[in-house]
DNA sequence: ATTATCTTTGACAAGTATGTCAAAGATGAC
DNA sequence: GTCATCTTTGACATACTTGTCAAAGATAAT
């Protein structure tokens, strides 16, 4: 190319979901994502047109990465030990963030639902992916006589758990309580010690 | 008093629920609530301080009725029945709504929380009423056999759930997959059948 | 009927956000 | 080295929000 890009892309969808995720996303402004990154406003509305083009880009970017960490977490052969595993650590991942943002999915899906359309869309297609990990897990558990509910559904119903929980974390910012409604949840379930 | 305040609160205040319902705490402006209301900005500043304080005023007004109407759906003497009656009326009411704004207190608690101490106060506060008319239904369940677990902590983890479905609405819009949700979460519960 | 007191009204100043654009700057391709 | 082409920069006009305030309006109490 000839006139070429100068900012690190890289760099600056990283500090973009840093900035979405301190702000929320109605209220991060091109301005403050133009500070941060050190890349003129003008700039950020040349190469993205506008916020929400930055917010997809950037969520995206981040969602690949937390997608494979979310898998890595249920690597353990006992089903309900892998499961107890992720939430786990979403909730240490939740309580150590010294700012207290919060989910960052979930926060964006209600201030962006209804009102960004294609903004919802990748939101979505983030849930997607985590509950088609969380099904395949379930399936294999199915198979190692580890669990006897449905993946599909049961996959969804975890997914909405992790939502859940992350409201409850903006709420209460209790991390026992956390704890104890993902064990509760866990508990609930038809999981079977493996043989 | 001398100087008697012309607007009629109670209205006011429902009509301040609904714009803030609609457009979200955030977004919605002094200038909104005016228009809508009918109210001068200048009377709204005057009668409250600031947004914060007619959100509060508003939100407890909602809150009060929105309590009321949950203990209503719970009186099935079968608790799994009432749980599941409870839901389905909630997510009823949810999908209902014509313009598809979602539920609002879970709306407004990702929204204020950590900005706006004083909201997220009234938010919890509301949280805490709905935990406890579920887990006084659950000790009755538990008196009446009907279940096994623990009162508090299921109390919890279904007001989670409650706020997991919230989220996935605003997701996916979806009715039958909230509805899967809820019967798959209530199928995991330790109900018993009445004798 | 007057008064004291609160409410309403419209306007103001200051701050913030958006989207656009022309001019200047950089650089890969030739 | 020149050119063509994209990027960067700073500025501009427009629009919106906030909080405040002085003046005008209304009314319960006397």
């Amino acid at each position: 190319m000839v006139g070429t890009r100068k900012f690190n892309e890289e760099k600056v969808l990283d500090i973009a979901v840093d900035v979405f995720s301190t702000k929320g996303f109605n209220a991060t402004t091109m301005l403050d994502l133009a500070k941060e990154t050190g890349v003129q406003r003008g700039s950020l509305y040349n190469a993205y047109q506008n916020k929400n083009v930055l917010f997809f880009k950037a969520f995206n970017h981040y969602t690949d990465k937390f997608l494979t960490f979310i898998e890595g977490e249920l690597q353990s052969s006992d089903a309900k030990e892998a499961f107890t595993q992720l939430f786990k650590t979403v909730v240490e991942r939740l309580c150590s963030d010294e700012e207290l943002r919060g989910c960052f999915s979930t926060r964006a899906i209600m201030e962006a639902a209804q009102k960004c359309p294609d903004i919802t869309l990748c939101l979505t297609h983030f849930l997607d992916g985590l509950e088609l990990i969380i099904k395949k897990r379930l399936e294999q558990a199915i198979k190692d006589k580890q669990f006897t509910g449905d993946a599909q559904s049961a996959a969804r119903y975890l997914v909405s758990l992790t939502r859940g929980i992350a409201v409850i974390e903006r709420a209460y910012n209790d991390k026992a309580r956390m704890i104890d409604i993902y064990q509760t949840a866990l508990e609930y379930m038809p999981f079977k010690k493996a043989f």
